[in-house]
DNA sequence: CTGAAAGCGCTAACAT
DNA sequence: ATGTTAGCGCTTTCAG
């Protein structure tokens, strides 16, 4: 079988606390003693069994990630996790749980049989359950894409509202007001209502009209998107833009407008959410919000380690964003009396 | 502290090993035991330490994933590996090596140490010190996108050089003669190398010449494709299709062809490889080869499932591949007879 | 069928 | 400074 600290031991003709010793340096040692240590660790490429460490220092090294689904913006956002996480020495283990809440919890209380030192969450909705289970583990936990400053659990998250206010407002500089959105789902309050409700409640501060035909809802995806574009420009008045909840609404909508003979942004102007990559490569180039889901795992994690090592949390990080005009918003007029 | 077996023992006034093989349900208990066993786990929610049976059984139902990069195609790939690993009570440990290949071993030698119950390698290089630290791991290994064959080590990947011969195939089909290619860095033997070989050599059998001033080279990257395109584009020939080894390459040669003013498939015919979501988004909607990701990864999951249950595996494992025909191919003429 | 006890590989208190 | 030893929480012989 492999090498244990015991055979080092005996091979090097000393006790077992003096080669734990020099692995670990958490004593003096004699050089002399280090030395033959040393070398006959050298000789024989052995390493420590992580699994005995663990069960005694009650650190694993490990970070639980769940995640409701894995496509590319999880990617980015695991990019930024696992940057922070392996230049502190961290590993991570993933567990996807397809959407369903039950599997999360599943997850924390593997991630906790596991000994894991610390969880970030992405959850698709913290119930009162997620936030007991959380509290009794006591394992350090941060959630990422909800607020859960209620429960004093940290998180980093986008402000979902005012980047749409954003939108609005410079939408309503390019000479909009015919402005139509397709939203996510409602029951999401993060992107979904947050979303939304930035738009309606900056269009009536300004004093603009929304025609509920101009609204549609969708799922996020393009497919949802095309559809929802689809119904609001089958009727007689059809908005002069679009806020779109996400990049892959606004492609999907593009598409459908398209396809329906309209051109972007001449006839119809497309704003999306996200940047993601899709939205430089597809033309017209979409002017969107820029949100870097990289960032937001590199955040978790610091805060994550900050929690683990004991020291004082932000518990509400918000992720900085920003407006990238690119080319799928006509301006009608610019008031700002500056080329755009 | 959090409650240990011996504490259910105590509780329930019986020794440890019957906890334990309640539990495990390892050997006939009584029944009168077993439910007063049960009954006290229910009650004090107890679960029993991963990480200290993970000592005793050797077994930490974890497996390593090592990625040279996490992006939307890792993204599938992890899909298809925790699918099925997660179906077989496994958690995936991820490791991002930056492709850097020193990473890579390092990441070998800590899964090692962490006692993972097997490996899903994507390495950038094979060499030597791979499968020399692979052997003397005994961890089960499979290899994805790269072919081990030599080594006896169980790979899955796509066949790199038969699609790009299908696509050749199909576009003299089409009509087209004056075919153009955008391959990858040729230091990669997979996707790279193999996909420029079966082009060059098919077009050899098929009797037809290449003009070198048709062919350009990338990292795989929208913006390499980009500026491959306008190099072919700048000479006073130029070709009526162009062959790209990636999805990636193919939207950025579009983007390119079309700012120049070019329109696809009417001036120039474009073809891509992997069929990545974004090919069905963009307009023409990209001709392309079909390489599923999520399957490759849930094939080697279970071939390393097997591999870990001492089963037979097979080495060789060429994933499914598939030429879907959208719109970015002109058909000049059609010698099949059919519309297609 | 059940319990006592050994021990997985390591760390850390305790003694020397 | 070094070695001896007692566990970490669990599984698994081995007796009974």
């Amino acid at each position: 079988m492999n090498l244990t600290i015991k055979d080092i031991a005996r091979m090097a003709g000393v006790s077992v606390s003096s080669v734990s010793r020099v692995i670990n340096n958490s004593k003096p040692v004699n050089d002399h003693i280090k030395e033959k240590v040393e070398k006959v660790i050298r000789e024989t490429n052995f390493r420590p069994n992580a699994v005995a460490r663990g069960l005694i220092s009650k650190s694993t090294n490990l970070i639980g990630v769940i995640l409701p689904q894995i496509n590319y913006i999880s990617a980015e956002l695991i990019n930024g996790i696992e940057g922070v996480a392996n230049k502190n020495g961290y590993n991570i283990i993933l567990s996807n749980t397809r959407l369903n809440p039950d599997l999360e919890l599943n997850a924390l209380q593997l991630f906790k049989d596991k000994q894991v030192d610390g969880i970030i969450l992405s959850s698709i909705d913290m119930s009162e359950r997620h936030i007991q289970l959380i509290q009794d583990n006591k394992i350090p936990v941060v959630v990422v894409g909800q607020k859960t400053t209620d429960y004093a659990i940290p998180w980093v998250d986008v402000d979902n509202y005012r980047p749409i206010t954003e939108i609005v407002r410079y939408l309503m500089r390019c000479g909009h007001e015919k402005i139509g959105m397709i939203h996510g789902p409602l029951i999401d309050k993060s992107a979904g209502d947050s979303r939304y409700r930035g738009f309606i409640e900056e269009m009536e501060r300004k004093n603009l009209s929304v025609n509920p035909k101009f609204v549609g809802e969708s799922n996020f995806s393009s497919k949802d998107g095309y559809l929802a574009m689809e119904k609001i420009l089958k009727c007689e008045d059809i908005p002069t833009a679009v806020v779109c909840a996400s990049d892959t609404i606004a492609i999907g909508a593009k598409n459908c407008a398209e396809d329906l003979g309209y051109r972007i942004p001449e006839d119809i102007s497309i704003v999306g959410f996200d940047d993601i990559e899709l939205a430089t490569l597809v033309r017209p180039k979409l002017t969107t919000v820029q949100v870097c889901f990289e960032t937001m795992g590199s955040k978790a994690m610091e805060t994550l380690l900050q929690s683990i090592e004991f020291k004082p949390v932000n518990i509400e990080n918000y992720l900085d964003y920003r407006l990238i005009i690119r080319d799928s918003v006509k301006v009608v007029a610019d008031d700002l009396g500056t080329k755009i």
